[in-house]
DNA sequence: TTGAAAGCGTTACCAT
DNA sequence: ATGGTAACGCTTTCAA
């Protein structure tokens, strides 16, 4: 059934039902209410194709997933937060197309994208500090919005971010007010943005308190279990531990609280320790007793205020440059003080 | 740039430049290489909206992604399969599309995505037991793949999935013949097609061996950290606890290794752990010493694959359905018989 | 308030 | 081997 069809069986112009079936003013109710009761029973829906063509809108928003080995698992806060900005998009009338590009190809397939006219905008996730991609996709006038940000990129562009930065001072902060002064910071991948940020916030607690920083207790790796077992097992083992951990995900966590079991530790009373993720609600905390101190982000929330950002952005495109900086929560859960004898031996310097 | 002003500044008409582009074979090769250079030269693609009403094909792969509650994170499995798919469609031109659809919308959405041509044809994730929404595209005569399978519904179709079942089957074996006789199972929820299979593998493997299945030692729940904590302190607190626990997902076996460990006990000395997961990937072994006896199957592998069964149904509509089963690989880790004072308790009775 | 006709940028059919 | 023209199914402009 297309629309010429169903004018025909109701003896009026195409013109005429598109514009009932469009909502414009100037057809009579009478006439509306038959076009809408047709296009019901007959199970019609205009064709996609036609429109978009007709309109010169692809009523499409691109989002782009970095994958940079092959064997690599996708992250999985990326998921998350395309579920939130789909559901926008679906109140809207936009569809979501999903392109999963390795690193080599990206420059290509944005240009693709633009050219074809398959979307009218795209949600970049996963930038590194000065990502090429963002100079790319200025250029391209592509409106765009990044998941995350991207250091020393030279112009503006919109982004969605968590306050990383700040997650990570407070987190520090806490664990300084209970007295730690040798905080080990396990952290990502170097060359990730937030990682920079994260590691930022913690420097910035401890300066402000006036603590050097000692390099020896901060890490960058992918976030394994494999990895945060073993820099917790060699952190424990070295001639000055530190007191309190700080792990970046949940992931590495998990490695650690195995590597702090098998050292005959306990969490909460020979060390301290506190866990940022963005999801943490496979891994909620029981009840009442928290069993680690967390922070987290509602990265759903996140998907939906970036696509809010972009569907703006289309129908503005002229109008500067949005942010939004969504800050994470901090659960309180088993973190104290240094152990006694680990108290005595920061007394003693 | 399109192809009417392309084929003016070569001074050729539109049909044959459309037709060189296309690799149609009767034209000149001159002419053809003067066409990609001047393409090239131009950065000129088709446009996709035209292309797609003037050929009739979507050239689009819609993946649907159930999502019951409003709050609930999405499976993370999802994702490395979707990202598995997208990469075999975009080898084949297609663009891939994704849908994020509260349950109660789905049949809706089926039949719009159908009616207005938006897509070529869909994937169905997450199917429950005799899922409604099979005959509901079957009767839209959508091409699709279920990713799993679905009990009960009366038609065919065409799905790939891993072998549940058999992984079970081979987990529960391996703890019979370590000496095991109560194996406790913490499944995932009842409705889920494939904790059903899962729960079949696992009895099968008992009932082989003529034992009795304890339904006590049987559960489901939602995967989370904190239903594995409790089950498992619940387990090793009854009166008859098991020797062996065979756990459906990673998460859990997270908190049931907590329950473990804050009950004295070892995994692997005072109770052996079997774990499945589709992606164990973030919490891979160390080195040569499992912590763990692990199953997993290639998520990634399993979406290429379900997107060439789907190209190829599309291709070839009336032809009969086809199934992928997939086998997943068996780590053997962390499991011996159980200790000794258990033996004791076993032989007793 | 309604309708006729042009146009969106391709592909595909029929000529030459 | 190349070109003219219709067709895809809508929206939009202009006219009535």
């Amino acid at each position: 059934m297309n629309l010429k069809e169903l004018s025909n069986r109701l003896g009026l112009s195409p013109t005429t039902v598109s514009r009932a079936l469009n909502g414009y003013p100037e057809v009579s109710e009478r006439t509306r209410k038959r076009v809408m009761d047709a296009a019901a029973q007959y199970n019609y829906s205009p064709n996609s194709r036609a429109k978009r063509l007709a309109t010169g809108r692809a009523m499409t928003i691109g989002h782009l997933l970095p994958m940079s080995k092959e064997h690599e698992m996708v992250n999985p806060i990326f998921s998350d937060f395309i579920a939130g900005a789909g559901r926008r998009y679906a109140e809207e009338g936009y569809d979501l197309m999903l392109t999963v590009v390795r690193d080599e190809d990206e420059a290509e397939t944005y240009r693709d994208l633009a050219t074809r006219g398959a979307v009218d905008g795209v949600v970049l996730h996963g930038p590194k500090t000065n990502d090429p991609r963002i100079t790319t996709l200025t250029s391209l006038g592509l409106p765009f919005v990044v998941h995350g940000r991207s250091s020393n990129v030279p112009t503006e562009y919109n982004w969605v971010d968590v306050n990383n930065r700040r997650a990570f001072e407070r987190a520090t902060s806490l664990l300084l007010d209970l007295g730690h002064r040798r905080i080990a910071l396990v952290n990502g991948l170097a060359e990730l943005d937030f990682a920079m940020r994260r590691g930022a916030g913690y420097s910035d607690a401890l300066q402000a308190r006036r603590i050097a920083v000692d390099e020896d207790l901060i890490s960058h790796g992918e976030m394994t279990e494999t990895y945060g077992y073993a820099r917790t097992r060699a952190l424990l083992r070295a001639p000055c531990p530190p007191t309190a951990l700080i792990l970046s995900s949940i992931i590495p966590a998990i490695g650690a609280r195995r590597a702090i079991s098998d050292a005959g530790l306990e969490i909460g009373k020979d060390v301290s320790v506190v866990v940022y993720d963005d999801d943490l609600s496979y891994f909620r905390n029981d009840g009442d007793v928290p069993t680690y101190t967390a922070a987290r982000s509602s990265v759903r929330y996140a998907g939906r205020r970036a696509a809010d950002m972009l569907l703006d952005t289309i129908a503005n495109p002229t109008a500067s440059k949005r942010h939004l900086l969504l800050e994470a929560e901090l659960t309180i859960g088993q973190s104290t003080g240094p152990a006694p004898e680990m108290r005595r031996y920061l007394d003693q310097g």
